[in-house]
DNA sequence: TAGATTGTTAATCGATTAACAATC
DNA sequence: TAGATTGTTAATCGATTAACAATC
């Protein structure tokens, strides 16, 4: 188990100053209650080696995530896999609690739940507006949604009182609504990796354009796509991202590329800012717990069509 | 109210052979309990001018939704829309029964939060497996997916015990066995609408192949795409799907067309046999509740998570 | 044997539904 | 006024978590 000593971890925060100075007890006695400790205070993983802080698990500041870090701490992968009691033991201890901050992080009133459900009723709303309706019951959006009519009513109720007893919605007027509480309005800077499955996604970028999410650029990892151009955008490559973006909001990031390479870009665009992914390649990827990821995966969810034939 | 008179259901089930003849409120007074009178037996809708059938809400056969049949039986759209009660009454009266219909159609032991996680635990295996990992624990899978590890215990635990205490799961065998779960190893046949979507899911089909889903065809709305090729497939008119696909068991379908057909695309499918659809052309589709209907669409994903930036 | 991790139970948490008074 | 539909409450339902005995 000496191999072991150089897998210390300090616990230690540099946003809440604090500093324990501890050895983990993965160097010592695993008798040690991991989960105490931590509890007392806020925790950074710092590397004993290369001096390299990791994710604050209080605050959630920096974070990469806790695995990643003990197998940087801990180089001698060999003698780490064949007893990895010591990360077992602390990711369980911790798994609670980066939970819960991670939950604390949004808006407490809004589930993600409702926030899809909206965005649907949106969609909805618009169809109805297309067709000429002037006002809709909550039924008629139920039933076209395909949920439930209570539903709607209290999903909507969370916000103010949008109807009119015996009349229903008007349309427009609730259309907006939900366009101010999905927070359309505010404009947003989006990246996008990956130009081939860009251009088969036309009629989307126009869509988020009317809602007020601008593309900041295009790139890619193929040598063959990097130059040549996609819409208004020439490709660049993803190494040239942080040149090309210069310093631009970015919000949220696509990453739709087919190379195996989907993590090490994720965190390419974490590091740039952007706070949610939308991951179409189909690869998982993993991110700290303040960074939304949403995965669209065709062949998956066809699969996953399949059971219920 | 007297134009109402021709807003009349006659409760007929063609599969039951049960025949109320009774007319419906609209007709006459509004104080009759509808939901009563469809609880006491099967109920489709005919028309009675066009004599045309409409979705029986017990075997929930046929099918197509109230409100379309409603607007199709009664064609005086303005009178309808200015007092809208019988239509309203009727639908609120059926919304649960037909809820509680399509649940039980499902297998009852899982839910489709479990089928979902199910494929990603597949996902995060795979890449375990890819990076040489002979056996996993609980929390090593719910990091990599993102849940909590009891969760991951609890979904494993309703199909059998796959694991062995202190050492966790044998990655292969686990693999196998959800692979069983999720029936991937039943052949299944695909029908693909929108010829272009697909040059851009190459990778996608592959993994399909690789799970026992085959391609039954192309097909495509927009005549600059018949008659071109898409992998080993000619791409044909969806007018001729019926006879393209020539008797072969449909699963599921992809609908990835631009055009704002997805809706009759989609009928036109069932139709053939098609259980579940995968809706990628961001428009919404309503189908019978024995039909499951997903809908991937990027640009509304977008908005999504822009809300969460 | 000591320690790790499973499978399972009871407790908690959150989401959905049914129902109805209030309102138009 | 009669009837329709909202907003909201309490009840239900289901999903997730924490915890731990059983097991390796």
């Amino acid at each position: 188990m000496e191999a072991q000593t150089s897998c210390c971890a300090i616990y230690n925060c540099e946003i809440c100053d604090y500093r324990a100075d501890e050895r983990c007890t993965g160097c010592r006695s695993g008798n040690l209650d991991l989960k105490e400790r931590v509890g007392a205070a806020c925790a950074v993983f710092e590397c004993v080696i290369s001096r390299q802080i990791h994710s604050c698990l209080e605050c959630s500041e920096a974070g990469c995530r806790l695995k990643r870090s003990v197998e940087m701490i801990c180089p001698l992968r060999g003698l780490f896999e064949k007893k990895r009691w010591w990360a077992g033991r602390m990711s369980r201890a911790l798994e609670s609690r980066r939970r819960r901050a991670a939950n604390t992080e949004y808006d407490r009133k809004m589930s993600e739940r409702v926030v899809n459900r909206l965005r649907w009723y949106l969609v909805a709303l618009d169809s109805f507006e297309v067709e000429g309706y002037e006002s809709v019951s909550s039924w008629q959006l139920a039933e076209r949604v395909g949920v439930s009519s209570a539903l709607i009513r209290k999903d909507l109720s969370r916000f103010g009182e949008f109807g009119t007893p015996s009349y229903g919605y008007r349309t427009a007027f609730l259309r907006d609504r939900i366009r101010a509480i999905l927070r359309l309005d505010k404009p947003r800077g989006i990246v996008w990796v990956g130009a081939c499955m860009l251009r088969h996604h036309a009629s989307d970028i126009e869509r988020l354009y009317r809602n007020n999410c601008r593309l900041l650029g295009v790139f890619d990892t193929d040598e063959g796509e990097i130059g040549q151009r996609v819409g208004n955008f020439k490709v660049e490559h993803i190494d040239r991202v942080a040149e090309v973006i210069a310093g631009a909001e970015v919000s949220a990031a696509v990453i739709a590329v087919t190379s195996p390479r989907a993590q090490q870009i994720a965190e390419t665009l974490v590091n740039l800012g952007a706070k949610a992914i939308l991951n179409l390649s189909g690869q998982l990827i993993n991110l700290p717990y303040n960074v939304r990821v949403s995965s669209l995966d065709v062949a998956g969810e066809l699969l996953e069509l399949c059971y219920y034939c």
